[in-house]
DNA sequence: CGAAAATTTGACATGACTCAACTGGAGTGG
DNA sequence: CCACTCCAGTTGAGTCATGTCAAATTTTCG
C-alpha cells in the first residue's frame, strides 16, 4: 500500500525484516494535503518529518523586508519539513507548501524517539540520510559562489528535470536566488544562443 | 589528557561510561599538523574525519577557473575533513588547509565503521552532529541570499568573533562569496559610518 | 632592514535588480 | 462565444551592488 515507497526507500539504506516493518508502521501517519495547503507554516513548531509518497512541495521563507525565498522543493521519495525546527522544537523558519496535491508518511517528534529506541536501525538510517542532505546542501553553498545565475540555472535543470516540469518559473527564480525576470532574459538568451 | 576535549564535546550529546572511552580511545588517533599543511587534498580521498582538539583549518576548494573558494572555517571543537569524499570513498572536492599549528583526533574510515558497530550510541551522536550541520548550512543558503555582503559580514564578525580574529581577511572575503577588495570597502564604509 | 604578503584605494566595467509596461494563456461568467 | 480578469511570463530603460584591474600602502616576518 502507501507505505510502501517509503518502505523500499528505507530499505535502500539499511535491512528491515518484516518484523520491523510492522513495528515502523505504529508510528508513521499517512496525510494527504490539498495544492495550496502549509505542512508547516513559519513561526509555527514544525511537527513533522514527512516523507512524500507522491506530489510535490516548496519550502520558502520570508525575510524582514517581506521578499520571498524559496529554500528548496521536493517530490516522491524525497523528506521534507523544517528539521531545524523538529529537533529544536522552536518556531519554523520555513513554510512548507503543497505545490499539488501531495501525499506523506509523517513521523512525529515523539513517535520519532520511540522508533530510535525500538528500531535502532533507523538511528544509522537517518544519519545516512541527513548525512547527504548536508553534503549536498554544502555543495550548493559552493556552487551559488562559484557559478553565475545562468550556470545555476543550467545545473537546475540538468539536475532536476522533473522539477522544473513541475513548479512555476518564479519559483525557480527564488531557488537560484534572482529575481523572475532576470530568469526570464537568461531563458530568451539560451533560446536564441541554442 | 589531549582526547579530554572530545571526550567532553561527545558526553554533551550522549552519555558515555569510562567503559565506553576507553573502548573508543582504542579507535581515535592523535595528530598535529603544522602550519599550512594538508589534513585534506582536493582530488584524494578523505580518510579521516577529523575532531580539532587545538588549532583553526580552512575548507576551500578550486574552481575549473582556477578561483579559489572558502567553504567553511573550524576551530577547537569543531570538525572538519570532507565529509561527502568520506562517506562515498570518492575524490574529496575540497582541501582542508591549517591555518595555525593544528592538533585533531581523527576517525578512519574503518575505525568509525567498527565505531558504530561496538558503540551504538555513537550512531546517535553523529545523527545529532549532522543535523546540527545540516541546518546550520541550510540556513547559511538562506542568509547568503537574503543578505547583501555588508550584512552577511556583520552576521559572520557577530556570530563567529573568534574566527574573524584568526584569519586572514582575504580569506573572510572569499568565505562571504566577495572579492577581498570588496570587503576592503565595506570595512572602510563601516569605520566611517560608525 | 628588506622582501613578500596582506590590505587599501580608485577608475571603470558588468551582472543582476527595480520598476513599469506589455503579452499571452486559463478560467469565468454573462 | 465574447469580454473580463487574473496570473505567469516577457521586455526594456535606468540603477545599484559588486567585480576587475592596476597601483599604492601597510603589515608581517625572516
Amino acid at each position: 500500500m502507501e507505505l510502501q515507497s517509503l518502505i523500499n526507500y528505507i530499505r535502500r539504506h539499511v535491512d528491515l525484516s518484516s518484523q520491523e516493518i510492522s513495528t515502523l508502521q505504529e508510528y508513521v501517519n499517512i496525510r494527504t494535503y490539498k495544492k495550496g495547503q502549509y505542512i508547516v507554516q513559519q513561526g509555527d513548531i514544525c511537527h513533522y518529518e514527512s516523507f512524500i509518497i507522491s506530489g510535490c512541495t516548496n519550502t520558502y521563507f520570508i525575510d524582514p523586508e517581506g521578499n520571498e525565498h524559496v529554500v528548496m522543493f521536493a517530490i516522491e521519495d524525497w523528506w521534507t519539513g523544517d528539521l531545524g525546527s523538529f529537533i529544536s522544537r522552536q518556531p519554523a523558519d520555513f513554510n512548507v507548501q503543497c505545490l499539488e496535491k501531495t501525499t506523506v508518511a509523517q513521523f512525529s517528534y515523539q513517535n520519532l524517539q520511540i522508533v530510535y529506541k525500538e528500531l535502532p536501525k533507523l538511528e544509522r538510517f537517518f544519519r545516512l540520510i541527513i548525512q547527504n542532505a548536508f553534503v549536498a546542501s554544502q555543495k550548493r553553498v559552493v556552487r551559488n559562489f562559484s557559478l553565475q545565475a545562468k550556470e545555476r540555472y543550467l545545473f537546475f535543470r540538468k539536475q532536476y528535470p522533473e522539477i522544473e516540469q513541475r513548479v512555476p518559473q518564479y519559483l525557480v527564480a527564488s531557488y537560484l536566488g534572482i529575481t523572475k525576470q532576470f530568469l526570464s532574459k537568461i531563458r530568451a538568451e539560451l533560446i536564441l544562443g541554442g
